[in-house]
DNA sequence: AAAAATACGATAATAATAGTCGTATATGAG
DNA sequence: CTCATATACGACTATTATTATCGTATTTTT
């Protein structure tokens, strides 16, 4: 049906934290192994999802020890359609539309298909859908529990 | 991002297909072949396609020789979302959201995650819209020209 | 009996996604 | 100025999901 991949799973848990940080008055940056270690994330591909979401704007990255990264733009402006691209490139609802930008993915009933504009009607209206919903409006993205720091044994030292 | 499977592309150029035959008085079933021959599709996906959609109760299947399908019930009382789910099971938008019927789809996060209900809410809302679209409200999905039965040579003598 | 069609399970091929590895670069702290 | 920590980035591998193929059985009309 309609689904999301993992790494737009760990760019909303990276949102989410970094706006809440915000919210709590904390100014510190957050870094890749920060949230791989709270969330459980693989470390590597945290690190690799926040640099794109870096390329995107999506977050501002600090370079260096003590670097880490921080919100690019206001999420209380940011919908979902838009969050959706930026992280997972304009794809289309399916593939014989186009937008598309893998070659792979143009169709090669070329001409013959006829549900192609029923295709694309239902994308664009799924388009226009999510446009509407703005990342702050989704259930629970805030209003959670403050984080609460559960400090690992081997960190104790370390700060 | 959001992404339909080929087969439900498949399944679309199907009920179309049956739709206007129907609504053109051409009573004769739709069989695999005839499918597969006009819109260049694979003869056997096209065939497991057809059911499958026969099995969920989309179409009506008759054996034997002059077999093939028929419409097994009213296109414009069938919404989007129903006939996802139809064609690709109750899956949800996002892997960690529950109602999978895959195992492996389950979130490894399990307690730790705090997305889960963003993603579920998102998932909700998007199965709602959806499920406020019938078939039939698609653009093109009527209003097409009149099938034109450009026949092969091979299928010439067989009529 | 033969032909035409669906029924169905097993398996192979392909594509998409997820994850790993190695190395380079930047920067703050001592 | 060196070390530790963190991002940057490209190439590669593994895993999973999707798509397609194959072989055979069954049903029904002629």
């Amino acid at each position: 049906m309609v689904k999301l991949n993992r790494t737009t799973e760990y760019g909303l848990i990276a949102l989410r934290y970094m706006s809440d940080k915000e919210s709590q008055g904390d100014t510190s940056v957050t870094s890749a192994r920060e949230l791989s270690d709270r969330y459980g994330l693989p470390f590597e591909i945290t690190a690799k999802t926040l640099q794109r979401m870096r390329d995107t704007g999506l977050i501002i990255s600090a370079q260096g020890a003590r670097g880490g990264y921080t919100l690019g733009r206001s999420l209380s402006e940011l919908n979902v359609s838009t969050f959706l691209e930026l992280m997972e490139g304009p794809q289309a609802l399916v593939s014989c539309t186009g937008s598309s930008l893998t070659s792979s993915s143009s169709c090669e009933l070329q001409g013959k298909c006829e549900v192609k504009g029923i295709m694309g009607d239902l994308n664009d209206r799924v388009k226009e859908f999510l446009t509407g919903i703005l990342l702050t409006d989704l259930a629970e993205f805030k209003n959670i529990q403050p984080l609460k720091v559960e400090v690992k044994e081997s960190e104790v030292h370390a700060i």
